[in-house]
DNA sequence: CGCATTTTTGCAACTGTGTTGCATTTTTTC
DNA sequence: GAAAAAATGCAACACAGTTGCAAAAATGCG
């Protein structure tokens, strides 16, 4: 047995998944956990890293299929950034949160703030669904890391 | 003999290269054409197929290159909707517009308001850069064609 | 004007994300 | 415990976008 110093963390999963009355299956407590513990969007690359990192890795279409079961169950929200790749995020329930993506390392963050959702001004006969809004800019890493092209930095 | 029945957006296509001192190539100035005419943003798909439906289709190579280099320009603005795919359009000069995908259809239309761009509450250390905003719900024209009239509503 | 240089275009092959089909395993239901 | 349903895994596929290299057009220099 492995030492899971976190079992927390698999429970809040396994709790998420019983209150919409699905099983709670070994894929989707993962890919849950691995998300509880991510401080930004994660793209399904990461996941597989990281859940073959965690010692068990798991085939990606299965990833796939429970992330967009995740998604059509509004527990988590996907994203696609710049480079076209989905990454994912849980769903903070009511409102949905911002995003910060950094130019330089592509990274997808989740800001949490009470957004003003300004529709802006809509077309007739346009409906309003949901507004997303994503900042561009650098992250406090690249934003410290000028590029002047010395990658030393401690 | 061509029936080229505009000028004037082969003229503007060209004056927009020539400002910025490039070469206006036939590959820039359809694609810019192109764009002038779309009243929402445009795949790389579409392009080629308009294109293609206007009797000169072009290399899938080129046409991204081109697009590529219209966005290293500032001339255009790429945005990755939920399918993944990159859409195209003009930018706007000075202010980013907000966009509107239909969830249905998957179009992206291009609002222009002038958004009060709140950053919303950043982290220490973030620049903000540029704030994207799309707002998601039903164009209307699906919105007028609601899929009620479908074999199972359930 | 001709030739070297740069830029642009085109073709083919490739990368990588995401999907589909089907067989196998696991879970639920009776 | 067996049948049915859901979930998983593997292989093959589809599609957007990219890279490398060669041909063609534009540009610069003598």
């Amino acid at each position: 047995m492995q030492a899971a110093p976190a079992p927390t963390r698999h429970d809040q999963a396994t709790r998420l998944l019983h209150q919409r009355g699905a099983t709670a299956t070994p894929a989707r407590v993962r890919v849950l956990q691995l998300l509880l513990a991510a401080d930004a969007a994660m793209s399904h690359q990461s996941l597989q890293q990281a859940a073959a990192a965690g010692g068990h890795p798991f085939d990606k279409v299965t990833l796939y299929r429970v992330l967009d079961w995740l998604a059509a169950q509004g527990l988590v929200h996907s994203v696609a950034g710049h480079d076209r790749v989905r990454r994912f995020s849980l769903m903070n329930a009511h409102h949905a949160h911002a995003h910060f993506e950094c130019g330089v390392c592509g990274r997808l963050f989740c800001l949490r703030g009470s957004l003003a959702s300004a529709t802006p001004e809509l077309p007739p006969g346009f409906v309003s669904d949901r507004v997303d809004i994503t900042v561009h800019g650098r992250c406090a890493e690249c934003a410290a890391a000028p590029p002047a092209s010395e990658a030393s930095e401690e």
